[in-house]
DNA sequence: TGATAATATGTCAGATTCGACATACAAACA
DNA sequence: TGTTTGTATGTCGAATCTGACATATTATCA
């Protein structure tokens, strides 16, 4: 953020900082939290670079349409397990799991 | 493998081949697989590095030292979840996650 | 050798996550 | 406008995962 844009803030008013210390999440937490967000996106890149519907993706991975939306909107119910191998199913490399992870750093 | 290993091999009568091929998994199977594999040492060189025991490790997870020893031993049931957030837990950073991740390729 | 510390394995009740279904919302087009 | 297609949200019984405990196995050292 430039520092207008926060001094702005200020100035009228506005509480600034970061959703994690909102929360008052701990580090690993706040990791963890990154780490599901940059996994579900990708997975949501991938299902429409492979021009999949939400319901298309739910047929390869044995799941179904609702699932997946809850997996690429990283809804609580869904762990980093399922996420991870939904997006192995839909034939993401390690490389890339790697350089999404590398996003959250 | 040097093909002299495989071939000596061979000659004695082994039968060669992955264990991918010989479980019949497929590639995202395996690669699941290889995943918990690559964290669970990850996470047990952590530990180690940090030169934890595995009640130490537990105590800083809050669990205990049969899931540890499970973590490590990337036992069927333990998540990939777990794997990870016991990772963060004991402070690696997305990086070393990444570098994890690409050494399945 | 035996004692002690560290790690591994088996089990289980409670907690979490699963797929599935119903249904609500949103965008695109008639 | 209404219809169709795609996505989001709420709920639930069944399946999976969790920490904890008991117990076995494997070091390490006296």
């Amino acid at each position: 953020m430039r520092t207008t844009k926060k001094s702005r803030a200020a100035k009228k008013g506005w509480r600034t900082g970061t959703v994690q210390e909102f929360l008052g999440l701990t580090d690993e937490e706040a990791a963890y939290v990154e780490l599901r967000h940059q996994l579900a996106k990708a997975l949501q890149e991938l299902r429409i670079r492979l021009k999949l519907t939400q319901i298309d993706a739910a047929k390869r991975l044995k799941s179904s349409q609702s699932r997946v939306a809850k997996m690429e909107a990283a809804d609580a119910t869904v762990s980093l397990d399922l996420l991870l191998r939904a997006l192995l199913a839909l034939g993401a490399s390690p490389e890339m799991l790697a350089r999404a992870m590398r996003r959250c750093a």
